[in-house]
DNA sequence: CGGACGTGTTTACGCCGTATGGACCCTGTC
DNA sequence: GACAGGGTCCATACGGCGTAAACACGTCCG
């Protein structure tokens, strides 16, 4: 502020706000990013989306890098709170690992901006898989698998393919929906399309090609993939 | 340069360059990103490894993400001109496949910093799916498919199958490497490690955990993907 | 009442991407 | 040889960025 008011002014603006907190920092962090992307999250702008400026945010957060981190692990957080995704009375593994997968997919889609940052950022641990990547899912993972008759090595085999499942299918279906460019302005002329002169078959498949039904592909390939887990599961213990 | 060099000695600099080419930046962007990341790779630093401002890059790349841009490409480009993920002769479609899966796995390890964005950059087209994200590549692979015997769907269906798969598989293979963060310095500590002490059963499992055949994972994975994929040409074409 | 503590502000530094305009060389034409 | 034009690179500048450091202020505890 070149041209400060008052200094009791800024005193009294200070007194009565219900004050920050690091999930009142990251929700709104989470905003911004929802709304406009990463490229919109900084610092200073995030400040100011809390009425604050840019540095009180470092009482909550010790850097910009450790902020994305904290949205990451806020957001999946969230989700293991999640009752919809619990592991249930009557589940069996099958329908534990349908709840997981479905609550992932979700989050994927609120935070279409956030996912590949969820699925990128480096873990924890090297044997830590996005997007099941707090330290928490990965053991509630394993117990959830092993309290349903898997062994160690099933659930773990399990946990693997199940991550690299929903990284595979996610990270596409997010990036598809072109949600990086950040539209902003009310939009001039829609993308120009693509020119396919010069690929024949392109040309020729390219109604096929858009033509996805990502839930059908999604459940389909989950359903796969369940197969070919209990088949292992099966081999390994009969 | 704040105090610069006599005029003639600018000039007599410039004279003899080998002078630029978009080419010749691509590559030394892409090698600031090999060594010290994404985040080592600004205009500036590229023009000093280049021996030039860094506005002189401009006249060769619109913008620091068209650069980005521009080295996926590259690197994707290159791979498809490689003749080891040429279809050949005697190829099946299978054999194809496995040459263009383990193309795609040697750049994820060569270009490791650079692999998150082949995978999360917003394709050209919706239905264009990373990592095989060039047009170029969706008509190669797609002709690759038909040239062996599969329908329109079914080459189709190879498409999103196979390209969720590399996307699941390599992308966990580059970050479990926690190639991030940069090492620059001759290293202090060795990574703390992490507390499992709130975790009971990673404590139990984390040796098991810790143990991963990538090789193995990858190609055992891919060899089901492909028996998946050909089930399902045999059902649509019996 | 006085100090410690926690919270948010101020100021400042160095880096970033990039718009703009100018300096220089190369080339082609006479 | 002279000279115009265009291509290539440089110099400068602007606004925004992340963040270190010192500081102001309100609150609470003795």
């Amino acid at each position: 502020m070149v041209d400060g008011e008052p200094a009791g002014e800024r005193a009294g603006a200070t007194r009565r706000r219900p004050g920050l907190s690091r999930a009142a920092v990251l929700d709104a962090a989470l905003e911004l990013v929802d709304r406009g992307g990463l490229a919109q999250l900084s610092m200073r702008r995030l400040g100011a989306s809390l009425q604050v400026e840019a540095m009180a945010i470092y009482r909550y957060v010790r850097s910009r890098d450790a902020l994305l981190d904290g949205l990451v692990d806020r957001v999946m957080d969230q989700l293991y709170a999640d009752p919809a995704v619990l592991l249930q009375e009557g589940d069996d593994w099958a329908d534990f690992l349908r709840r997981v997968a479905d609550g992932v997919r979700r989050v994927a889609r609120q935070h279409p901006q956030l996912f590949p940052l969820i699925a990128t950022r480096p873990p924890a641990a090297p044997w830590v898989r996005p997007p099941l990547r707090s330290l928490r899912w990965v053991e509630g993972f394993l117990t959830g698998l092993q309290s349903r008759g898997f062994s160690e090595d099933g659930a773990i085999y399990a946990y693997r393919a199940f991550a690299s499942f929903l990284v595979g299918h996610l990270l596409l279906e997010v990036s598809a929906k072109g949600v990086d460019p950040v539209p902003a302005e009310p939009t001039g002329p829609p993308p120009p399309d693509v020119d396919l002169s010069a690929y024949p078959e392109l040309q020729r498949l390219a109604p096929r090609l858009a033509v996805e039904d990502l839930d059908e592909e999604f459940s389909h390939g989950l359903e796969d993939l369940l197969e070919r887990i209990g088949e292992r599961a099966r081999l390994a213990r009969p």
